[in-house]
DNA sequence: AGCGATGTTCGCCG
DNA sequence: TCGGCGAACATCGC
């Protein structure tokens, strides 16, 4: 599920239901899952509050000071706040037990995510090379950050180091909507076509998060309810084509993202 | 029932 | 050194 929108969606979630109460108790199910030890983890963790949140691309950082909670979400990752009466969320990995007698399970069914904890959050994207985050990242960052690079635009997109938080769909409703070819360089595109990109990710990122990362409901002239066989360009009608790149699958209109 | 998957990482190669 | 590629990771759903 997660790419940027979506662990916006949980950032908000998160802060809505989670801050400022007193952690009893840490369980975790399956410690695959951490990128810690454990007894770091619970140490780091109980007793203390989730004073606030941030998120940088696709990561989500709780401030417990004096250090951070990371937790990454992988292709399945989740958050439920629920009542410790009942029973856990299927496929929960840790949950945090709160005094008010509420949990928040981290979510992971095939186990791609990780949670962990850090000192600072500069140290972490430091360490992570995680490039600006791409919703909230200004137009001279992207810029510049495009002018440091030779990448084809799809990889460009993917590159967590080049900007953070797009993953492969949004990458594709990107270069949709921008009229760029997937394959073509992003240092051959002109300045206003770089603006126009940036635009479009910012616009993109911003529907998905008032979509809360839900795509079961796009609009018939995005691309996203047409990534799939024997759909057509909601703009010309052409066939939308399947195209693989580094082994990762896009979709895009041959007609309107020429290369 | 095999394949694909909204992600990251690592090693190989040009 | 960088970018593209492919495999590996784990496991569920189509």
């Amino acid at each position: 599920m997660p790419e940027l929108p979506e662990v916006e969606t949980f950032k908000r979630y998160l802060d809505k239901t989670s801050l400022k109460q007193v952690i009893k108790e840490i369980r975790v199910t399956d410690n695959r899952i951490l990128n810690t030890e454990e007894k770091r983890l619970i140490k780091a963790l109980v007793g203390k509050r989730f004073e606030s949140s941030i998120r940088h691309g696709k990561y989500l950082l709780v401030d417990i000071s004096p250090q951070f909670l990371v937790m990454h979400f992988g292709m399945s990752g989740d958050l439920e706040y629920y009542n410790n009466k009942d029973e856990p969320p299927k496929f929960s990995k840790v949950i945090f037990q709160f005094n008010n007698g509420f949990n928040l399970a981290y979510i992971s069914i095939r186990m791609f995510g990780k949670v962990s904890i850090v000192n600072s959050i500069e140290e972490f994207i430091e360490n992570k090379k995680l490039g600006p985050d791409a919703y909230k990242m200004s137009f001279e960052e992207f810029h510049e950050a495009v002018q440091r690079r030779s990448a084809i635009a799809k990889n460009a997109l993917l590159n967590q180091s080049f900007i953070a938080g797009v993953g492969n769909i949004y990458s594709d409703e990107i270069l949709f909507r921008t009229k760029i070819h997937p394959k073509t360089n992003i240092n051959s595109l002109s300045d206003n076509k770089v603006k126009e990109l940036y635009d479009n990710i910012i616009e993109v990122l911003e529907f998905g998060i008032r979509k809360k990362g839900d795509l079961s409901s796009y609009p018939n002239e995005f691309l996203i309810p047409h990534r799939k066989k024997e759909e057509k360009c909601p703009i010309c009608n052409s066939e939308i084509t399947r195209i693989e790149i580094s082994g990762r699958h896009g979709f895009f209109c041959p007609s309107c993202q020429k290369e």
